[in-house]
DNA sequence: TACAGTCCGTGGACGCCATCGACCTCAGCC
DNA sequence: GGCTGAGGTCGATGGCGTCCACGGACTGTA
């Protein structure tokens, strides 16, 4: 992980559908070389997928919210996660510090696609309450931070 | 905007570096038919960005928090979107129902820095109060959900 | 029915790219 | 010094991206 790994994982943050060939011009070493180079860093976890940003409100999921989660105590996380895991409308899941054991952000439809996912997950073993906040709108999402200051 | 483009906006969700032939074969046209396609596709605004999904640690960015943010009455909310967009470590915005207006995400290298970014939010005009919750762990992140039911 | 225009696809062609193997260079270590 | 491994370049080759000419289906019009 040297200065032009991380030049390369900037790069392909910035446009995951790069040409080796054209990544390899940017970071001044030959195609190959960056070939063997981005291949080691999807090995080692470093790059975990390569995904297109999609506008949700053109494939229909028109409401976001996020949700957050207070488990009963008792609950076993583990059980929870796989149960969150298993419900394909929550698109993130982080494990929060505080009374709120999980945060989650959801993608749906309608409001009420949105109301029969509260439900379920307040059915869900180990919640013992949720509590959402609509999002109104999405102003930037995912947006890669640049890895090394621009003077540099 | 029909099945095939729903087919291939899926497709390249899961994988944005699958090259123009193999979309092809998957949705059964021709390479130069897809190519078209997708083109149309990324200038209609359906699909935004081409993206290399990175564990955050790999690249220094250890810390992962939630921040809601309360307005001034008064406070003008795109003055206070513009100041946003110029912080980099604010990865994602959403513009909110309720009294905090704005939930954000933001990913910064330690503690430290965070609190430093607390602070610049709390600086800033128009805000009139932060309430921060620190993710231990991100479980999952912008995972896909399949656009068509699986038995479809 | 006949005709023209539009949309959306196919097939062919050509140059660039991905990828493999052979080889080179340098650092570290017996 | 000489061996070894990591990590690079170079050259070759097959596949891919992309442009272009062409063709069928559909639609509106005479």
């Amino acid at each position: 992980m040297d200065a032009i790994d991380l030049s390369l994982v900037d790069l392909l943050r910035g446009n995951a559908r790069l040409s080796y060939a054209e990544l390899a011009r940017q970071v001044g070493l030959s195609a190959p070389a960056v070939h063997e180079r981005v291949g080691k860093l999807e090995a080692g976890g470093v790059i975990r997928a390569y995904r297109a940003e999609v506008e949700p409100e053109h494939i229909g999921l028109n409401v976001t919210a996020l949700i957050s989660v207070v488990e009963d105590s008792g609950a076993d996380t583990d059980d929870v996660l796989e149960a969150f895991r298993a419900i394909p409308e929550i698109e993130s899941c982080y494990f929060m510090a505080g009374v709120e054991s999980f945060l989650i952000k959801v993608r749906v439809g309608t409001i009420a696609e949105l109301e029969r996912l509260i439900v379920r997950l307040n059915r869900t073993p180990g919640v013992a309450s949720t509590r959402t906040s609509i999002a109104l709108s999405t102003k930037w999402e995912n947006r890669p931070q640049p890895l090394v200051p621009p003077s540099s």
